[in-house]
DNA sequence: CTACAGTCTACAGTAACTGTAGAGGCAAGA
DNA sequence: TCTTGCCTCTACAGTTACTGTAGACTGTAG
């Protein structure tokens, strides 16, 4: 089993070097053996473990769900109850920002289809965008829509 | 015109003040007049551009949009163009995330409906999660997909 | 030996707010 | 008039999940 420095495992992983060290500050990732001048020297259990977050990550799940999910996968003879329990968590959460952002689709296309070009003061995007009066739906979707799960 | 303070302000937009102070600071919203005593003082204007401001978050125009857009507004004899520009790019981008975010819910949905309970050690959800190889998806869809839009 | 790429720590910045502390203001009731 | 209680003020820290920078050191290939 072949030691890396974390540039390897960058490579090997597709996280940033910068990432990863943040990721071993917030104990998602554990202190990995140094060389004899500091640099950090990561084995095969890192790559495994750092892809398990990167995926997780990529899926939305928020580190402190991570954080959960890597605990429970320390004693592999527990019910797994918790674990799908955070999964559908997750979805329950992507499905809410789903009808959302559909919601807001609906609205943006709304508002650009009306506008036939011409002046600004009669711009049907800026009318409809300072009245919300005219809104169909009662309750916005945005706010919590375009957040909250992993951005690039 | 009757002038209020920023509690009422809040009150008449459903936007919390310190939000307001916030806008002000980054310059989304006029200095405002104050009282003898320092208190901020609103009109009515206020009560327009803060509801403009408050409906395209909502529709989860970044704060950048918002302040093209209403630079915009100060001349209505233009053409509304890039005003359109604004909206479409917006919705280009609530687009890209519904995609997005349907790849995640396939993916999720995929894992839990696998999982048949039992043990952690035999969990398809964390088997799911620490193999990426196995994913049908090139380029991972979360990555961007659960921000850069407004959060509640 | 000398480049040059890689690594180290520590800290600041990002987006769009939210929350807190500590001080002062204002209107109504006793 | 005093007091109670809510409102407002400024300034700054905290949130999430990173990203970027500065300045110094390390490791390696030519
Ligand atoms: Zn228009
Ligand atoms: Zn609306
Ligand atoms: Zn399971
Ligand atoms: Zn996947």
């Amino acid at each position: 089993m072949s030691l890396m420095t974390i540039g390897k495992l960058s490579g090997a992983t597709g996280v940033k070097v910068t990432t990863i060290r943040y990721y071993e500050s917030i104990d998602l990732l554990d202190e990995p053996e140094r060389s004899a001048s500091g640099q950090r020297l990561y084995g095969d259990a890192a790559v495994e473990r750092l892809g398990f977050i990167r995926h997780a990550r990529d899926l939305g799940f928020p580190v402190s769900a991570i954080r959960e999910l890597i605990s429970l996968q320390v004693d592999p003879g527990r019910d797994c109850d918790l674990v799908d329990q955070i999964a559908r968590r997750q979805l329950g959460e992507v499905r809410r920002r789903l009808t959302q952002l559909e919601a807001l689709e609906a609205e943006l296309k709304r508002m650009i289809t009306a506008c036939e070009g011409g002046k600004i003061a009669s711009c049907s995007v800026l009318a409809a965008l300072g009245h919300h009066e005219q809104c169909l739906h009662e309750e916005h979707a945005g706010k919590e829509v375009l957040a909250a799960l992993p951005s690039k």
